[in-house]
DNA sequence: CGTAGGGTTGATGCATGCAAGAAGTCATCC
DNA sequence: GGATGACTTCTTGCATGCATCAACCCTACG
């Protein structure tokens, strides 16, 4: 009885519907199973009442998706992450959302548009209001906009799995974005929306890109210091 | 017996050290499980000496993947590509690419300057004496050389499931390279490092970005007319 | 006292059995 | 003749049992 790390059983709610991967996904991410925590199939198994075979190929896709270490023969544990892995993470952001805006901005008028200006009128008045959770979830909005608003599936696929691992490490980094930023960041999204309704892709990326980056460097001044060590 | 697609035995290479799910991977990428043929679990377990539940994970891998589709209760068959996706796969290409040269610019003197370096001699070597599949394997290098010289490896993970996707397509769309091509992918080729080895990101990027646009353009029109159809 | 070694424990890896469901077939009815 | 309906078959989805192996502990020895 040595365990490093305790596992407190979670809110049993009925397998019904929604996926065992869902499920288990969403307790790490939420950090419910805190990094490194061990994920034996057969608590697992018990803990949602089902058998190891669903769980197993739920952890084998949790893997797949870098959120848990399958250690053969030895268990299977949340992933703990390296704080040189977010750096890289947001590079690949940068990336994917400047491709995803210069994309949009070629298309011309589409719904995208209207619902990116309205996300800039309630994320200035979520400023005003220092309403940091409403807030938090527009720029998440807006930046899925335009992902989506690229119109190529296989850049929101990969992107998808990106902002997985983005939002583990968020948890797990205590990432905090500060209220001092908001202001300039709404900026940048405008300066975006003005690139993509001139249909311009390069400044339309170029802008992207500079948000992105301004964003994850605040971002990595946000850390607190009790994160994990690097490897 | 009124299968669609008939598959034939496979080369029955004992289980040793190499997973069953790359031994799969390479069947569908090779094309000997044509795009909708069916692969029953029980049909790939006995292929391969085991039980249906290494098949299952492994399909459950490859689906993940995007070389698969596993149909709830019906069956797993090898996805049918559209024409679509490889557009849209070479937009990422052309951005993670971008994105690495980019980084490597950045990393000043490291020994994938010199592989790159002789990656251009033999490659002319190659060309002169017009011996294409030479020729592909040192552009194949070429590209991963500089993806994993970003020193990023999340990047080379992303990079890594784009280019099992595009290996794919290219079998199953049957693009052929053009002789006329190699010169000026060569001379693209050459842009590329020269930039690297002014440690000038942007330039590196821009000239990455170029290239895999300019072959992507090329690509798109070597593919030949009997390509499955888009949705 | 430190270290090497064997045994025990607990986890995964895989095989197999059973049940549930989707698709196609065939017969029947209108 | 065409359409509808139940049935058959083939597939996956899941449960469970057994074998295997890594890590740990505890003992014995130098």
């Amino acid at each position: 009885m040595q365990e490093v790390i305790q596992l407190r059983k979670a809110a049993q709610t009925s397998v019904s519907q929604v996926s065992l991967l869902d499920k288990l996904r969403k307790l790490v991410l939420s950090g419910e199973y805190p990094p490194g925590a061990p994920l034996p199939e057969l608590f697992l198994a018990e803990e949602f009442d089902v058998s190891r075979t669903p769980v197993r190929e739920a952890l084998k896709q949790l893997e797949n998706e870098g959120l848990v270490e399958i250690r053969p023969k030895v268990g299977t544990f949340v992933r703990i992450p390296t704080r040189r892995e977010i750096v890289e993470l947001f590079q690949l952001k940068e990336s994917l959302e400047g491709l995803a805006a210069s994309l949009l901005a070629r298309r011309g008028p589409v719904p995208e548009m209207d619902i990116l200006k309205r996300n800039i009128e309630e994320s200035e008045r979520a400023e005003r209001n220092a309403d940091s959770v409403k807030y938090a979830e527009l720029v998440h909005e807006f930046h899925w906009t335009i992902v989506r608003g690229s119109d190529n599936s296989k850049l929101v696929e990969h992107y998808g799995r990106l902002m997985n691992q983005l939002a583990y490490h968020r948890i797990v980094l205590k990432t905090v974005e500060r209220p001092a930023r908001m202001r300039a960041s709404i900026r940048e999204h405008q300066s975006v929306i003005d690139a993509l309704l001139e249909k311009d892709p390069v400044g339309a990326e170029l802008a992207m890109r500079g948000h992105v980056n301004a964003s994850s460097l605040a971002a990595a001044r946000g850390t607190d210091a009790g994160a994990p060590t690097d490897a």
